[in-house]
DNA sequence: GATGAATGAGGTTTCATTCAT
DNA sequence: AATGAATGAAACCTCATTCAT
């Protein structure tokens, strides 16, 4: 267990790559744990930060389909895992993941859908909200990145965020 | 980095938990990795032979509707992870995702779900089947597992296979 | 080795708890050690004012008899304990003793208590003054000390400074 | 702050010094203050072993004199103090004082101290016990220590100890 | 083989000290 | 002069790995 981008998470190196002495890390962040909460942190603002440039115009009280808001949010979440790729990947693997990653963009996210989706409850197909907002966010965001991880391709053509569409309109809109 | 219990998984600790000692441990795997490939090996082999036992009534050839079963593959799915939660966690959060996870359990399910749909390529709505089975493979994995550590009541009620079925079903059926 | 509160007594801290930064610290002090005799040799001088204080009124040629010197040079230690008990401490454990400790309270304190003691030589039992300058003063001190440490109740109640003066006036005079 | 013995403590050297790897130490104690506390237990055990040597030939209900005794006891003291002063030193300047010595070389001595007087009450001057057993236990140990560092000549020619028997007899015995 | 005490590189963290402002 | 953020040597401690028994 020596070696890529894991156990390499060191303080000394953040330090290091960051450009300051371990001291001044340490002036900062009390420890080890809230440095890297404080990055995911960062992170998850970031990307939400994006996402809200991708949402804004959507309005709260607009009119438009669900199809429509649908491919927003996608192309959302598309262009959100590209803010910092390899952060995001080493926050993902090292971060104890549900405590604090779900906090963080998992949470957000999940909050962004539910108010979008409740003004449109009675096109919906399925009845439970909270089982459909949790079902569309894990659904984008694991296959997001996992392509990312394991297929890169399949962003670059666009093809995922096609068939994304098609999986989660197809589930979400009454016949 | 507290612990987090995860932390807690060391060479030593695994071997006292398998009643051997950590010289023994090391006559078998040379070194951390291997042991916990073997491990995350083992246990992926444990989840293809409980799949294999859900799978195989339906029989390669077999006449069953694809809905029968994509039904049957997800009731898999949700048995298989089933088998040994705690250590799929650890095992997913301590073994470097991409690098060995793709090739134990996503794999061979992977390979599993090719082999059923390309014989009903016709049926199916979407074109690109490589693509569709990664998006159906991830899909239920992710949303199994998620589901496990974030929502295990989903699983207790059943109302995860459900809309997982509803999910997958909308996707791949010409309509 | 946890901190039992002692270990607190870095330069930083003492910067914060003097209201002056520690950049104007180390423009008086060159490093803790300087920092840390100065302190010392302070807290010194309050402490031999005060002692002052209690042992003027005897005057050196004066002829109170030596029990009522004796008296007097106990109630000015009492006295002298209480100035600053938390940082006399904090003295204690920080600064190596003998080397500069002795320099401080113990020194003075036995240069008063042996000009005390010639004078009245005729009277005393003990033969080699210098011996007993160094026990008076010892004793003295370490059991003030020690009962400021761990038995406070003995210090409020006299009984201290009673039996004190039992113990060393039965050494000192002649029967 | 950088020298003498002091800060020089650190478990590393411990180890070295101890021939074992810093590992090792960690074996057997879990942390740098456990490994002091035990350090000091077993010197204040050996301590106790050397005092029993010169005490048991009192025997507890002899019909030694106090003087006895006490002279005893002074040899007892000068002995136990030359097991190990390097050590000793160290650990009564590193220890948190009365946290952990306390429990050790004085509590100890001071109950050897109390059986021995309790038994001949009737000759003592002091009336309360428990303040006499501070007394003397401190008495002895601070002039014994106090020489040891400071005027090791002292020890070595008999005088302090000589003077120790004048000092707490002419206390403790009746007139 | 099996054992587990021993190893030590390297990780996290502290704190005396410096120096640009 | 005064400030306090920045520094980094060095402390404590962990844990994958070795090797004498």
């Amino acid at each position: 267990m020596t070696e890529s981008g894991y156990d390499y998470f060191t303080t000394n190196r953040v330090a290091e790559r960051a450009g300051v002495s371990i001291g001044s890390l340490y002036q900062y962040f009390p420890n080890k744990e809230s440095l890297l909460f404080a990055l995911a942190e960062h992170h998850a603002n970031e990307m939400m930060r994006l996402a809200q440039h991708y949402l804004d115009p959507l309005g709260e009280i607009s009119n438009r389909s669900i199809l429509e808001v649908l491919q927003q949010i996608i192309k959302a979440a598309v262009a959100v895992h590209a803010v910092n790729p390899k952060l995001h990947r080493v926050l993902h693997e090292q971060v104890p993941h549900s405590e604090v990653m779900r906090e963080l963009d998992q949470a957000k996210m999940e909050n962004v859908l539910r108010s979008f989706l409740a003004h449109r409850r009675d096109q919906l197909q399925p009845e439970n909200l909270d089982l459909t907002v949790f079902i569309i966010e894990r659904t984008i965001r694991s296959l997001i990145y996992g392509a990312l991880i394991d297929r890169p391709e399949l962003l670059k053509t666009g093809e995922l965020e096609q068939e994304l569409l098609a999986l989660l309109s197809n589930y979400l809109l009454k016949k």
